[in-house]
DNA sequence: GCTATACTTCGTTATCTGGCGAATTAAGGA
DNA sequence: TCCTTAATTCGCCAGATAACGAAGTATAGC
């Protein structure tokens, strides 16, 4: 019950949802998912840290940049399941259609730039 | 997403999940639900409540008594893939079980009684 | 009508949560 | 070695949430 939980209060974030519904396809660094949902880089991490404890997410490191993506199927026995009924729900959302669109536009500039801009302007 | 959020926020919460459990096979009226959480009545209306806004259950007012059930599949689009994504996590869950076993042994007993118990003993 | 009772609503309290900025850690490059 | 920088951890605050008991509402039975 104590793992089911995890995920239930994990997704009982509206940012931490949209976190997990842009990364359905792609593999973001965190600098990208701060410039989507517009929130610090503290408060970011501190959500993909719920999410990576419920072990829907995966971080990989890759020098400065950690690479989140969705969490392979055997991290846990509710993985599949979940991201299935995530998926099933908000597909067609607004929030997410419109995340996604926003999302295009991110990739089209050097994770680097975001970077630096992030830092600039706060 | 409000209303996705509504039901996800709803299900961050163990002692709700639970009801939604126990109220997989079966119609109950709030002091057997109170019996089963072991929470104060007020407690337990407010969860049912929260239930409720969300479109999960549903209450059928009997007399003095408030039945309590799993809402229709047309009360919500996200209904059915929700109830279908709990069943499917937690069916052979070790608190559920416990908590349909349980059950069982309240059913025995006359809602009428159990309601002057609660009464009495607090 | 009065009383008992099944539930809800209200008011309060303790705890949890989400947010931020500052400080820290870890990795690349000058 | 030192500086920059991507991300995390820490410390704090405001607002949300879960719990309770007391008060209120509505219904059944006398």
């Amino acid at each position: 019950m104590r793992e089911f939980m995890d995920i239930a209060k994990a997704l009982a974030d509206e940012n931490r949802v949209r976190a997990l519904m842009i990364l359905k396809d792609t593999e973001l660094c965190v600098c990208q998912i701060i410039e989507l949902l517009g929130l610090a880089p503290s408060t970011v991490s501190k959500h993909m840290a719920i999410l990576r404890q419920a072990r829907l997410v995966e971080g990989r490191k890759e020098g400065r940049w950690i690479h989140y993506r969705r969490a392979d199927a055997e991290s846990s026995p509710y993985l599949a399941d979940t991201l299935a009924w995530l998926d099933q729900c908000l597909e067609n959302n607004a929030t997410t259609r419109a995340d996604c669109k926003k999302l295009k536009e991110i990739l089209k500039v050097d994770p680097e730039e975001i970077c630096k801009r992030q830092a600039k302007c706060g």
